[in-house]
DNA sequence: TCAAAAGTGTTATAGGTACACCCATGT
DNA sequence: ACATGGGTGTACCTATAACACTTTTGA
């Protein structure tokens, strides 16, 4: 049986299943990796705390689910959303066949958006580190996209997202400390930094600091999209 | 709106959709790599050529759909199968809301099932460099599945999946070198194989070649799982 | 002058690349 | 003897890790 068959089997066995998505947003504020949680208001997994998702509407991209899900508990657009996983164990939701798609995400804390939206009764940042019993399987939803958000990091510049404008190497170091619950040193982080042009210097440099005044960066997006579409060329995968 | 509210929703809306799996069977033979396609014998997209896949049974889990799938075109059973993404535009499916997630494989070619499932008109091994134009989405999914074969390639022995249970450090250097599409300079490969005690050197050695004749190797499965949970302990992602 | 963090340089080691050379077998 | 691929060793280069040291600011 294949996708040509979609009218022609009983579409009772079929069509009791509907499919979400889950959305792990990660928040950062210079300090801690958190998580956003919310809690839920009703049956099944009353006052758990869950993570933000919602069905897919019918005319709707996955991804855009995702973003409109992320859009409603904090007040940012265009945020780049990225898909971890599919979760579809046939009882991981009590009440049918329902499938989830998760997506992950990573913002400036504070962005949190002051009013909720309607279907979470509370919305809450929760350290990556001591998170309570999540409803459903999102606890594995959840480590999973840790894991993958580490590896993203490890690919992409996805610090862009949560540092200020400006900011210094140090932090810039201390995101990838936090995130991956390690120090590096600082002069070998530096010389590796040497090599990566989209990070700007500025003439600027901090102000009002009881130490020596550190230099502050930039990242250069143009320059990082060309030298990422050199990288794909060569291919050498 | 959330899960929670799932049966409080006008269900018309949203129930007007599916999920399939949709799966990207690598085959591999010491020569070349192919993908194994089907040939559509109904509308949409008929005599095109697509990969196999099929809508997921109400009470199957999503592994366990690629799996039959996989099962009914070759001969094979617990075969390893890896979740890639799930694609759901919109428009992906011509006749309804239809998302699909991808699996993928790799298997020894001579596997295939010389009686496919009634559901493909015909099946076909194709060089991954050489594939028709594809039904729905299936080019991008295929590129997709293929990068994430090499990406796994390089932190798992998936070789151990199609190569003879005896084989040469060349047989296992040509899996790599068809793969990657790269060649490897043989002592540098050689002895980066010293390093992986999951290669068990056999006393046997090769028969009837006019040349020296290779040592053959085993793969340790047992060595191999442990070496990995510590590598997993470890964890310094 | 001191504390604190910025910023640079040096050294040792590990790992990767390129390449040369010898070995065992069938013809 | 020779062609063919198996198998090993070396020298070079680059990436990384550990650590010491200097610099600039506010208090």
């Amino acid at each position: 049986m294949s996708q040509q068959d979609l009218y022609s089997i009983p579409i009772d066995d079929f069509f009791k299943s509907a499919f979400s998505v889950d959305c792990v947003i990660f928040g950062y504020d210079g300090k801690s990796l958190d998580v956003l949680l919310i809690k839920r208001g009703t049956e099944p997994f009353k006052d758990f705390w869950a993570l933000p998702g919602d069905l897919v509407y019918p005319a709707e991209d996955l991804d855009v689910s995702a973003n409109r899900v992320l859009h409603d508990l904090t007040s940012l657009d265009d945020i780049p959303v990225t898909q971890v996983h599919t979760f579809g164990k046939v009882n991981r939701h009590p009440l049918g066949r329902v499938i989830t798609i998760a997506y992950t995400a990573i913002v400036e804390k504070s962005h949190l958006n002051p009013h909720p939206a309607s279907w979470a009764e509370a919305t809450e940042w929760h350290p990556v580190g001591d998170v309570p019993k999540l409803a459903f399987d999102h606890e594995e939803i959840l480590g999973n996209a840790l894991l993958h958000l580490k590896n993203l990091a490890k690919a992409e510049p996805l610090w862009a997202n949560v540092l200020p404008k400006k900011f210094t190497l140090t932090q810039l170091q201390e995101f990838y400390e936090i995130l991956f619950e390690k120090k590096f040193d600082k002069g070998n982080f530096r010389k590796k930094t040497r090599d990566m042009h989209f990070l700007q210097k500025l003439s600027e440099l901090q102000k009002n600091v009881n130490h020596r005044p550190s230099a502050l960066y930039e990242f250069d997006e143009q320059v990082y999209l060309e030298q990422k579409n050199v990288q794909d060329l060569l291919f050498d995968l």
